[in-house]
RNA sequence: CGGGGCGUAGCGCAGCCUGGUAGCGCAUCUGCUUUGGGAGCAGAGGGUCGCAGGUUCGAAUCCUGCCGCCCCGACCA
């Protein structure tokens, strides 16, 4: 992409309704633009991220077993009525009425329409387990939205449900997601903790939440601080086999927001100097709900003995939108974003500082086919902007790479790579840097 | 939902107390100069002062109501 065509509102002060680093750069690098509280349009660059966090969502929720559908924003306030939540959830539930004057709501999660997909057409253990997911828009109007995109009244979120026949299959299709959401935010450049968490609104009696450390964060949390070393499970993890060694590993090591946290237990289970007390965002929840929700809307299966019983039912979910600001408190600098490579906008910027000179231009070019080509998806910035501030909107949005191209450098034979996150430099003929990009 | 604050040009703000021709910086446009870390000079365009009502000869300014947004707390994927 040519910058000169893209479009890419960057600020150069910082709008006074933002609060927390992660919004202000949001804002400033021309990733959203707010609408209303709590709403925001995605801009080009946002998002381009956020299509790069979801594909990777998707990528690990398949290679876990977990099938992707699509279910509406809107749906039926009954449906609702059948699991008794429609009068349970409250004034965060945005509630519409049609022409007809027929109930509707804005979904702010989606198990009751789950079950009711599942029990429209699955009666067998021999059709279990299943787990269906989604990527979807979802609504709860907050009281008090705030932090941009990291408390949004609208927001992205995968939402996946299990079903399994017994309390042993849903503990392993637990584990499953459990070890998905490792590699999740693992690939997207995060430390994202597991811990204890309370179930909240939507009950049952196992759940986790992912934390994100980041000292930014809403909550409070304790933890070892050897959990933040412990190894990833790899692709090739065998879904279908034995994952409580990793559950249980990932487990073992003290880890609390600090709604459950228990001080005598952590002075017991930790080592005064592992203890690690910080702040983090939940960027994503596991929850393991039993019956709740396949009892009373009559979700029922029938077991090899004959005898009927509701599906054993968990829900998994993981806040899309939410994870941009989450992933840019915990890697940015004074100059702007740094974006991990896996979910950065962009591969590599390419900067000509010399638009109009024809070995300039022509360096660029030759680069930017060749990463192109490579799949590197560069952005050159071939605008007749003075050079800091190329040099300030490219860190600014905080593009992995930088290859800055000048006539100066080229006299030499020279161009210019800089690693963002990092800040280190180095000078070389552009073959060597195009071979150093992998291009 | 309790408490506080703010709505004036695209962004950041002053003006309001004490009513009288709507301003500043950045951004935008034109010209000239400049050009390896957010340039300089000169000129130009851009506003129903959140909305509605009231007081007044006259309202951005005073009064009333409404709407929107932000912050602290409670709450929360």
């Amino acid at each position: 992409m040519r910058l000169s065509r893209f479009f890419l509102p960057v600020l150069k002060e910082t709008p006074s309704e933002a609060q927390i680093v992660s919004h202000r750069l949001m804002l400033r690098a021309g990733l959203i633009r707010q609408e209303a509280a709590g709403i925001y349009a995605w801009l080009p660059l946002g998002f381009r991220v956020l299509k790069k966090i979801e594909q990777i969502v998707r990528e690990e929720m398949n290679r876990a077993g977990a099938i992707e559908l699509l279910m509406p924003t809107l749906q039926l306030a009954d449906l609702w009525r059948e699991s008794g939540r429609y009068d349970a959830y409250g004034p965060e539930m945005l509630r519409i009425l049609d022409r007809h004057e027929r109930e509707l709501l804005y979904g702010p999660t989606n198990e009751e329409m789950i079950t009711e997909i599942f029990r429209s057409s699955v009666r067998s253990y021999k059709d279990l387990p299943k787990n269906l997911y989604h990527i979807q828009w979802k609504f709860r109007d907050e009281q008090r939205p705030r932090f941009g995109v990291m408390r949004g009244r609208e927001f992205l979120m995968k939402d996946a449900y299990s079903f399994d026949v017994d309390e042993a299959g849903a503990r392993h299709s637990y584990n499953q997601m459990f070890v998905a959401y490792l590699r999740t935010f693992g690939r997207m450049g995060l430390k994202a903790i597991p811990m204890r968490a309370e179930t909240g609104p939507i009950g049952g009696d196992l759940s986790h939440e992912f934390i994100v450390l980041a000292e930014t964060g809403e909550s409070g949390v304790f933890c070892d601080r050897r959990v933040l070393d412990l190894p990833i499970p790899g692709e090739d993890v065998d879904y279908d086999g034995d994952l409580s060694p990793v559950i249980e590993q990932w487990t073992n090591l003290y880890a609390a927001t600090e709604d459950v946290h228990e001080p005598a237990r952590y002075e017991r289970e930790t080592r005064p100097e592992d203890r690690l007390q910080t702040r983090g965002i939940e960027v994503g929840q596991v929850f393991y709900f039993g019956d709740k929700y396949s009892k009373p809307m009559k979700a029922l299966i029938t077991g090899p003995d004959g005898v009927e019983r509701p599906a054993q039912m968990g829900s998994y979910g993981v806040g899309v939108s939410r994870l941009l600001g989450a992933i840019i408190e915990a890697s940015h600098d004074d100059k702007g974003i740094v974006w991990p490579d896996a979910v950065a906008p962009f591969g590599v910027g390419i900067v000509n500082l010399r638009p109009g000179d024809g070995a300039v231009d022509a360096a660029c070019a030759q680069a930017y086919a060749a990463l192109s080509k490579a799949g590197l998806d560069p952005l050159l910035d071939d605008t007749d902007e003075r050079v800091g501030a190329k040099f300030a909107v490219m860190d600014l949005i905080g593009l992995p790479w930088q290859l800055i191209i000048g006539p100066k450098g080229l006299a030499d034979g020279v161009v210019e790579l800089k690693r963002r996150s990092s800040g280190d430099k180095q000078s070389l003929p552009l073959a060597e840097a195009l071979k150093v990009l992998g291009a």
